[in-house]
DNA sequence: TATTCCTGTCCTG
DNA sequence: CAGGACAGGAATA
């Protein structure tokens, strides 16, 4: 993300704790546009506002029924409605965004995999990257990546974090 | 198993 | 515009 989304001058958001700590849900017009997670408001705080630089964040989401899904989605629930994403990103990017979200819960899929999914099989180091740029946790399942060995690999938000979310899907780990 | 090299994309100076 | 960082993977010894 080379430049600051022309994103509307507010962007309002929500700060609550949830089942994997402190959640940050963002929406836009067209939907949840960041769900980050953290141990530290502010922490989390700063994070959204490196994220959507020009953005004027505004805390008023609580009751907006976006990100209240969202939130919902984080603590394992489904969400009432099809939950709408807006994910900003390069073209490469949301081609790794689109193939993860193909990937079931209770699935996994490797990055060289994904890699080739996308047509780009030789790109699996750059899919791990996109998959740290995604901008909206558990939404776009970038958790369900795994090394092809088999090991859990980073997590973006901690590797504790992914390991919870894949044992709530069904998958453990050691 | 540990080391080394190759890899594509994105960020920073 | 160049250089470096990186949530990987394959080849090598």
């Amino acid at each position: 993300m080379t430049h600051a989304p022309a994103s509307p001058e507010v962007t309002p958001f929500t700060l609550r704790p949830c089942s994997l700590g402190m959640a940050a849900v963002a929406v836009s017009d067209k939907g949840v546009c960041a769900i980050l997670l953290g141990d530290d408001a502010d922490a989390l705080q700063d994070e959204l506002q490196r994220r959507f630089p020009r953005a004027s964040l505004r805390r008023g989401a609580d009751s907006d029924n976006t990100a209240a899904a969202a939130l919902a989605l984080v603590d394992g629930q489904a969400p009432p409605a099809a939950l709408p994403v807006d994910a900003r990103g390069t073209a490469f990017q949301r081609r790794v965004w689109d193939a993860l979200q193909s990937i079931p819960p209770g699935r996994t899929a490797s990055y060289a995999e994904i890699a080739d999914t996308i047509g780009a099989p030789t790109a699996t180091r750059a899919v791990a990257g996109a998959c740290a740029a995604n901008p909206v946790a558990v939404a776009i399942p970038c958790h369900r990546a795994l090394r092809s060995d088999g090991a859990l690999s980073g997590y973006r938000w901690g590797v504790e974090r992914k390991r919870a979310l894949l044992a709530r899907e069904g998958r453990n780990f050691p």
